[in-house]
This record gives structure tokens, sequence and C-alpha cells, in this order.
DNA sequence: AATGAATGAGCCTTCATTCAT
DNA sequence: AATGAATGAAGGCTCATTCAT
């Protein structure tokens, strides 16, 4: 009986090193080489696992976005209020491991490939789809009921929000500043819903 | 006779078949062979005009910078007060021409170019220094003077809204939609400064 | 109780999968992997069996051979006269199972083994020199024995005959047809026997 | 003004040296390093050329073939009746040129390649009707004009004869031998249509 | 001014083969 | 007996870039 269950770790280590690779090149000019090196393994055994480097690419992407899909779930786990739920959504967004160098990189490269590959779309859809939606929540008690559509378009200023300035964390020269992008994400809820929205 | 002047004429050609080339592929994975021909030449005249596929795609960006720093200096030249000064500012960055799917593109990976190429990161301050600048100074009026810093703060608010709006234009299904985007903005200014901040 | 006797068993089930998979890829660019997963084992397992690709390959030609040579061995048992015994040659050399697109494969590709791989080329004229003998021996009576040579040059005639049939009939765009070789071989037969050769 | 027309250049240096490649490998497993080494350039220039390897083998097949055809077209235009004509085709066809080592290799592997690329089938369909519309031409004022078919269908054994020789002097151990090859296909000829057929 | 010619470097991928278990 | 794990070695192909004309 051979040597067995590796996939698992393999794959794990390969995704970690795709992330990496991307964060270090800060693009998609990655090479199956410098991965499998990286994962410390030959680049035929990352085909082997993977197939292509394409899903490799895609692996880390649902990576990432598992991560913070995870973040989020945990941090609205322990919320209170629905003010509290909103700020965890903020707070999960850009909580430090978003901004690790290299998962700031895969974000946006994110972005470039799900203009290309459509499975890459899927899952930032899947992704918005279920901020959005977790948004709505935390939002719909605190409009007025009356106005019915009123969470849903908050909720979609907020998502975008959430990206741009996250964005411009990103791009930013220093070192990004979580705290600072919460703050402002916070100005904006505070506008929109009056400061005392408790 | 030898043609004289043909290199503008060279350069701007290749600068848009550059721009025209990445929102095809919607990476920056675009080979000099592709631009080259879209433009009419040989790869071997486009290297002699621009030294190098980085500082064609640098000229492109600059380009497209360029064209929507004009875009943003003509509506505000006609435009009225302070709010007028701002929605002409959020109108011009959603404008049309900024949606073109090779623009859009164009913008998505000069962010990504950013992160690795000095002089790319350099433009992109540029252009965010001037659209902060440009919104400080339409803010200034509408907030209380008393508040020194509170219209930078917004400023940044704005942008980083401005970014994200577009980000999510940029990567979602269908047709970007610029109305929609103003409107977001919009709301957003509204909740800020009051609906009435004329 | 570890199983007893499975290496016949692997083999020939190698030995079928090589010649299905030469016959499916219609040439000798057939991977372990394909013959492996065939047969229903690991390619280890293949390698351990048969040392190596190669060898799989002669074996398989050998196994199609040896075939070959058991239908004519029966077809001869059965003839009744000289003429029944070489028109039996001619029909087991077309037989149906010699039209298997898989055979077909097969043949075409030993013989561009043979020119390379010495066991192959080897095996190539040991099946020739037994048709060869096959036919001289059913010649023999045919011709006037007065020409002590004139058999053996017909048995060539024959042979190549019988190859060049085979080949139009495998490269020919339908269905091979091996009523109509037979016709023409024996065609050929008459015109050197005379038709009442019987 | 560049270095001019090296294309037709380059492209015959690169056939000729793909033929004498797959001579010396005895195989299609030829790769493109050794073409284009051989051929005296890099590899970036054959497939800049040919665009790929399949491109090239095929142009080889169709240079050995136009050569063959030229062979045979040269030879009928000095033949003197029908007889002479038909022997002119089969002379052609064994002549020293066909059974270089390297010519050889193409044809056996040709056969091969029909298997599975169809532009190649197409290339020996045309070959055969070209040699099929050749022999029938030579035999029908050979055969009694009555039996309208009869043409035909020794036009088609004497291309199997033709064909069955080839390949078995091509296996055989020693050199080929042209003449012996031409004597054999001489003799069906000489059963069929009776020795005195001048 | 312009380009065909040419290439070195490198990338993704495949595959036969070996090994430890 | 059997196989998952692993890799070295190549192979086909692409591309940015240079050069001679």
């Amino acid at each position: 009986m051979p040597k067995l269950g590796m996939e698992p770790i393999r794959k794990a280590a390969l995704v970690q090193a795709t992330i990496h690779e991307i964060g270090r090149a800060g693009s998609l000019d990655v090479t199956v080489s410098q991965i499998a090196r990286r994962a410390g393994m030959s680049t035929a055994l990352a085909h082997h696992y993977f197939g292509g480097k394409e899903q490799m690419f895609l692996a880390a992407m649902r990576h990432v976005l598992t991560l913070y899909g995870a973040e989020v779930r945990g941090a609205l786990a322990t919320a209170e209020g629905p003010r509290g739920r909103l700020l965890a959504i903020v707070r999960a967004s850009f909580s430090p491991g978003n901004f690790r160098r290299e998962v700031v990189g895969a974000w946006l490269n994110f972005w470039v490939l799900a203009r290309t590959v459509p499975e890459a779309r899927r899952l930032l859809d899947v992704y918005q789809g279920r901020l959005r939606s977790n948004l709505t929540h935390a939002l719909r008690p605190l409009v007025g009921t009356g106005a019915g559509e009123r969470a849903g378009a908050l909720a979609d200023g907020v998502g975008a929000m959430i990206d741009g300035v996250y964005l411009r964390e990103a791009l930013k020269a220093g070192a990004p500043d979580g705290a600072a992008a919460v703050a402002m994400v916070r100005a904006y809820l505070d506008a929109e819903l009056g400061e005392s929205g408790a």
C-alpha cells in the first residue's frame, strides 16, 4: 500500500503557493514552475493534481473567497443588534487577513480573471450575492419598514463602498490601514442611517 | 522624400490599438503582434517607437487618464454652483466613454499594473490626487466651514465610492449603466450633505 | 491468500488493451496510461509485468501474429486439394478478424515498428517466412514440376499481393471488404495458374 | 528593405529536413527540434513558416508525392506503346529515388498518418487515383475492348501489387532491389495479359 | 521610415518510469 | 500483488526583441 492521502495536502500546498506567488508578482503572470517550486514539488505533480494552471488559479480564488466567507460568518455569529451585524460585516471585509499582500494581489487579479474566465465570474457573483444578502438582512431593521427596496439599494451602496475603499487601500503606497477603511464605510452608514441608529 | 512627422501618427495608432486589444482580451495578456497588427504596422516598428511592450501599456494608460481628465475639466467649465460641480465630476467619471468595453478593460488592468510598475502607480497617484483636489474644492462650500478637514474626508469617501461603483459596473454581467452609477453616488452625497444642499 | 497466477491474466489483459488502443489511436501514439486504464490496472503494474512500453507493443504484435498463424493452420487443416489449400491461406489472411479496426491499426504500425525495433523485424520475418513456406507447399503441385523455383517465385508474388491488397483495404475510406480482397488475389492466381488449375 | 524571399528557401529546407529525419528515425517520432536543427534554423522559425509540426509532415508528404508524380509523368512522356507505358509506370514506382532510405521511411509513415490526419488521407487518395487512372489508360488497349471494366479491375490489381511489393522491399533486411520489384510486377502483368502482349 | 527575418528564452503540458509502502 | 506518489526529461509552441537591409 503506497503513501496515501497526499492529495489534499498537496492541493492545499499548491493553493497557498499560488496565492503567495500571485501576491509576489502582483499579477497573474506567474508560472506553474514558480508555484510548484514554492509548494515543494515538481510541475508534473502540480499538473497531476490540478490538471492545469487555470484550475490552480480558480482553486486559489475559491480558497480566498471561502476564508472571507468564514470570517464574515464568524463575525456575524457574535455580533449584537442590527448595527452590530452591519459593522461586523464591514470589519471582516477589512480584516488584517484580507490585507495581507498576497491576498490583496489575489483579489485584484481575480477581478481581472473574472472578465475572461466564466468560472471566475461565477465565484465572484456568488461572493457578491452573499455579501448583498448579508447586508440587506442587517439593514432591513434599520431602515423604515415602509420603504421595501431601501435596504437592498443601501446594501448595494455599502457593497460598492467596501470594494472601492478596499481597492484604494490596496493600491495606496504604504501599508493598508484596516481601521481607516472601516471608519470610512462607517461614516457612510452614519450619514445614511443617522448616527444614532443603534 | 521621407515621410515627415510619422512618429506621432504611429504612436497614436499604437496607443489606440493597445487599448483596443486590452479591452478585447480583458487582460494584459496581449501580444505586441496583436497590437502592431491592429495598428497596421510591423512589430519591429512598434518597438522602434515605443522601445518595449510595457511602455506601450503606459502610454495607453496615460492616454486614458488624459481623456478622463479632459472630460472632467470640460464638465467643470460649464457646471454651476458647488453641487453642480460635484455632479459634473461624478457624471464625467461614469460617462459612456469610460464604460466602453476597451476602456473598462484598460482601467481594470491598470490597477493591476500599478502594483508592479512604478510608473503606472505614479500615473494612478496623479489621477487620484487630481480627483481628490477637484472634489475637495467643490465640497468645501457645502460643508460647514468650521470643520476644516471635513471636505477632504468626504472627498475621499466620494472617490472611493466612485471607484467601487465603477468596479461593480465593470464586472457585472450586462452592459454597464452609467445613470445608475451616478444615482448611487448621488444618493451618498445627498445623505452626507442633506438633500437640499444646493 | 495471495492471488496466484495473476501474471498471465494481467498480461493478456494488457495485450488486448494495447491492441485496442493502437487501433483506436490509429498509430503508436498511445500512452501507457491509456493501455493500463483500459486493462483495469495501474501503470505501475503494467510496467511491472512488461518492463516497458516497447515490450507491450511487441507482445501485442506477437499476439496478432499468433492469432493469424492459428487461423491459417486451422484453415489448412480442413482444406482439400492444392487449390483449396491456397485459397484457405488467402481467405485466412482476409478474415474478418484481420480487418477489425484495431487489428488493422496494429498491422500498419508493426510495419513501422519493424523499421526501428529489431525484435519487431524478427517477428515480421518469421511471419513472412511461414506464409511463404505455406504458399510454396500449396503451389508446388500446381506448377509444372520442372520449374524448380517457379513455386517459390509465385509464392513471393502472392505474398506481396496479399500485403498490397490488405494495405489498400486498410487505408480505403469505407469498411474493408474481405471478399473483394480474396477475389483480387484469386484473379491473380487464376491468371498465373490457369483458371482450371484445380 | 530586409532580406527578402527567404520563405520558399526555408520551407524547402524544412521539407527536406523533415523527410530526412523521418527516414532516419524510421517513424514519425521526430521532434521539431531535430528537423529545425538539420534545416539550420531555430524551431521558432520553423513554426513561423509552417505553423506546426503536422503541417511540416504534410508538406513533406506532398513533396514526396509530387516528386513521384513528376517521375511517372516523365517516364510516360518517352514511353512507347501501351505495354511501354505500363512498364514506365512500374519502373517509376520502383525508381532508386523511391527506395532511398528516407523516402521509404516517409511512405511507410504516411500510410500511418493517413489513418489519423484527414489531409494526409486526401493526399494519399489523390495519389492512388492518379496511379489508377494512369494504369487504366495504359491497360485499356491491351485488354479485350469488350470487357469494359476489365482495365479498371486490372489497374487495381497492379496498384495493389505495386504497393505490396514496395512494402516488402521496404521492410526486408538488405538494400531494396528495384529491378527485382519491377520483375515481380512484370510477371504479374505477363500472366494477366499474356506474355506476348506488346 | 519600415520590415521581413531570425532567435533565445521560457512556458505549459505530457509521459514513461521508479519507488515506497 | 498492487498502486498512489512523484519526477526528470522533453516536446511543441509562443513571444518580445534584435538586426540587416
